[in-house]
DNA sequence: CTGTTAGCGCTTTCAC
DNA sequence: GTGAAAGCGCTAACAG
């Protein structure tokens, strides 16, 4: 049946997958007209008829297209690459859930990569995104304010960009890419004007990691709040921790133990202040709000079921990583300019925030 | 420099990426050699003096290899595909986060591919994959018991497969594939086993969708235990619900309605734990656990922090990750032969379950 | 509208 | 140890 595949120099590593041109075979046509029956090509029509042969040969043999193949034929993928530092930690998985929303809208695989917060892997990925040859990638990483990383990254993201591939930040990453700006500091300022209303005059703020953009542009929101105020914030009142609940804990223990006049403590992410609230309630004793009140910042799914209800701020994470996954595949705008777009931070009020204790 | 890329058809195509050839010229050597040198051509050893040109080349030209014309040409990827419901649910969340460890490990890129329990997306996903060439299928999708779902679902893993793809499964999906065993069932025990030394007779359930594998399981646990201890769980004594907090809320209140006598609540996932939590405590006003015990299931991170700490089953999401990533890099066991890795739940005691309020 | 054919970038024989 | 060349599966000119 002249269906002799010929001589193969690579034949053993064949993976078994049907071709295309089997399947133009079985339909007896050529394999142009398989590609354009199946993948509808570029403006050509094919012929009802054999049209339909070759949909009824591709379905006999389950034939699935090789889109490695297709990369090379047409010099570009449908993959875009998405960088988080941990997709466990509900901040990144809101953002993923939204880019994976966006992607499966716009027919796009996602390539995930996770840092861990660790500055090589998450350069490495980058190249690795790029020898993917991902159409795009949307970072929205570790976030590290370091000059020298910065740089880096900007490097890297240059060589993918010089390659064809567009970049989309979530958050400042430092790097001049397309970005959806959270705003991190608005969001600060509306927490400390909340409390500042309910009269809180002496407030500690529980930082993350300073080395984090966002930690930095949060904590500079307090700043600019309470200066705005005439009440500038006082460095002891600053506890350095790290990102997660037993961070929280311990920070709320040296704040109050070094400045027991606290009455309100702003932890600048939720997972601080779950760790807080419970060293407050359990270790400490300390009614919440009676005796302090206590802001978080971020609005993940649990915070309404700490224990007070936790007062905190709102980030559009899933439409952060929806709106992110969109600039890159709106191509209207022109190269070259810089998009931005601006989400806004809501303040969630609920049961740990109070009025000051009377003096 | 006879540097003439000679006539191109598709020239308008390229995206301007260097390629081996460049970096061959450029060094002064033939594409075969810069190929061993770069990526170690099987065996085949290059003299070291062309190898450091090659090396600086490609360096010089900031080159990185094609993976698509790679994989073109192995007639393998580097990728493997996982499947969840959801990343930002974090049981799947810590699942995905295990699998993007072990893939670091192993030097793989992960595609990701979210079916929000759509049983039609998942099955889409599951072809794209196949599409992709990905090497290998991690589902740890949504796990439906459906039968006609899983019958579908076992076909395109089967073509999945037919190509040369591996398939591993984190926790039963109806199909027999390399899995990575979850003990629902047994955890389900020990859960109730826990509620029964205490004291407690009349216990509710709250189940989620019964269309799961997982709730299915857990539930046959609650009812083995129950069964074996000679109290058969009556049917008035589960109700199902929405997979989530607000259908634990509403289950919570619709089973304390109908059978006030309960003296605990068995919910199969920390989600409509805190639910129900919350509906005794707040709208309710039933201690926890001095009128009513309640148990989770899942211990998420945030377990600890509900009020009261929750009881709840701890299963290892995280390490499943890794073992399915594990199972399928692992080549050493014959083809053929399916493979099952069990995971031990363990119950994780807290504040939310104490002794069945007296008669 | 259909078929022929030249690549896409890379790996791997096969000869030297 | 090195190079030439034949593909890998598919797309897109180009010519009919």
């Amino acid at each position: 049946m002249a269906n002799d595949p010929g001589p193969r120099r690579h034949s053993d590593r064949s993976s078994g997958a049907v071709t295309l041109q089997q399947v133009a075979t079985r339909a007896g046509v050529s394999i142009a007209t398989a590609s354009r029956a199946l993948h509808g090509g570029h403006g050509r029509v094919v012929n009802e008829e054999l049209r339909t042969r070759v949909l009824a040969a591709a379905a006999e043999l389950n034939y699935v297209s090789n889109a490695p193949a297709q990369a090379l034929a047409r010099a570009r993928t449908s993959v875009v690459g998405l960088m988080v530092h941990d997709v466990a930690d509900p901040y990144f998985g809101a953002i993923a859930t939204g880019v994976m929303r966006a992607a499966a809208e716009y027919d796009l695989m996602v390539m995930l990569t996770a840092s861990f917060r660790e500055q090589q892997l998450e350069l490495d990925y980058l190249v690795r995104l790029r020898n993917q040859r991902a159409r795009a990638i949307v970072l929205a990483g570790s976030g590290f304010t370091d000059g020298e990383f910065t740089e880096r990254l900007a490097e890297r993201l240059a060589g993918f960009v010089e390659d064809g591939g567009r970049v989309a930040c979530v958050g400042d990453h430092g790097v001049a890419t397309d970005t959806v700006a959270l705003d991190n500091r608005g969001g600060a300022e509306q927490a400390v004007a909340h409390l500042w209303e309910l009269g809180h005059r002496r407030i500690g703020v529980i930082a993350g990691p300073l080395g984090l953009v966002t930690v930095r542009d949060r904590l500079d929101g307090v700043r600019r709040a309470l200066e705005r105020r005439g009440a500038p914030l006082p460095a002891e009142r600053v506890v350095e921790a790290d990102f997660t609940r037993a961070g929280g804990r311990a920070a709320a223990l040296a704040l109050l133990a070094r400045q027991p006049e606290l009455t309100a403590v702003f932890a600048l992410n939720d997972g601080m202040a779950a760790g807080a609230l419970a060293a407050l309630r359990d270790e400490l004793g300390l009614a919440v709000p009676g005796r302090v009140s206590v802001v978080g910042f971020d609005d993940l799914p649990y915070a309404a079921d700490l224990h007070p209800a936790l007062t905190t701020v709102r980030l559009p994470l899933e439409k952060a990583g929806v709106r992110a996954l969109e600039l890159i595949v709106d191509d209207r705008d022109a190269r070259g300019t810089r998009r931005i777009v601006e989400l806004e931070s809501e303040l969630t009020v609920r049961s740990s925030t109070g009025p000051a204790p009377a003096p």
